[in-house]
DNA sequence: TCCTTGGATAGATACTTGTCTAAGTAGACA
DNA sequence: TGTCTACTTAGACAAGTATCTATCCAAGGA
């Protein structure tokens, strides 16, 4: 924890899915990204926690929202971690998570259509 | 071939992970299309045939572009089909692909932070 | 110090998936 | 009809992953 997450996505992958076609590094860096969020559980986490009052939500909340172990939870969260889109820390004893919205948007922009020209 | 896709999210899924939690069907919905494209692969087809001019790319320009046998493309955009994020059809000797730009849309609109004050 | 609680890690298992080779189907052309 | 090309389907196998139980670590309170 407080492995500080590494951002890979930040300067890889960038226009619109439609205007160019990705190179094999940016479909990696991204395939990253959608393989953290290719599980209802993850999803569900995710907007549990970037919808939460605050902006952060504590991992008590998490758990109950599902019929499922701890570790199990805590497995998610560690992929999700670990794929740059949340972080946690430690207060008290409690850890909070919370969102990386400037990964979410970014790839809301890869695969933004506006402005194309895609359907010819 | 010629299966009509599903459209599965087409009317679940809506609001911004930013703004409301997802229910369940709406995050298994939406796991599907994620998982779709949680592939280097999967993401450089659907940019290749997004971008690619006339908004439609023939299976015959899509192999060219990977190190990977006939068959493994074709399942991969048959992954891509059945998740509704593309439609295939055939004229004559080759078959054209093209991407359904408002599930793009969709997935986009899912994952925006604009108007949202996510970062408290 | 010991105990309780919140959460992560380790290891096992069943299921899913990406890739291949081999075989099948559909259209074009002679 | 037969043959060639373009693409898909079927089946197999290795690798990845979602879940569990058991265990461990950290912080707080007696």
């Amino acid at each position: 924890m407080s492995k500080q997450l590494p951002l890979v996505a930040m300067d890889a992958c960038c226009a619109p899915l439609t205007r160019e076609p990705l190179t094999q590094d940016q479909a990696v860096e991204l395939s990253h990204l959608f393989k953290a969020m290719a599980d209802p559980v993850r999803l569900r986490l995710l907007s549990l926690i970037a919808s939460h009052a605050g902006g952060e939500a504590c991992v008590c909340d998490l758990t109950d929202a599902f019929d499922l172990t701890g570790p199990t939870i805590s497995h998610h969260l560690k992929v999700l971690r670990e794929s740059g889109l949340i972080t946690g820390d430690r207060r008290g004893t409690w850890i909070y998570y919370r969102v990386h919205p400037e990964v979410l948007a970014r790839l809301s922009a890869v695969l933004t259509t506006t402005g194309e020209a895609v359907t010819a």
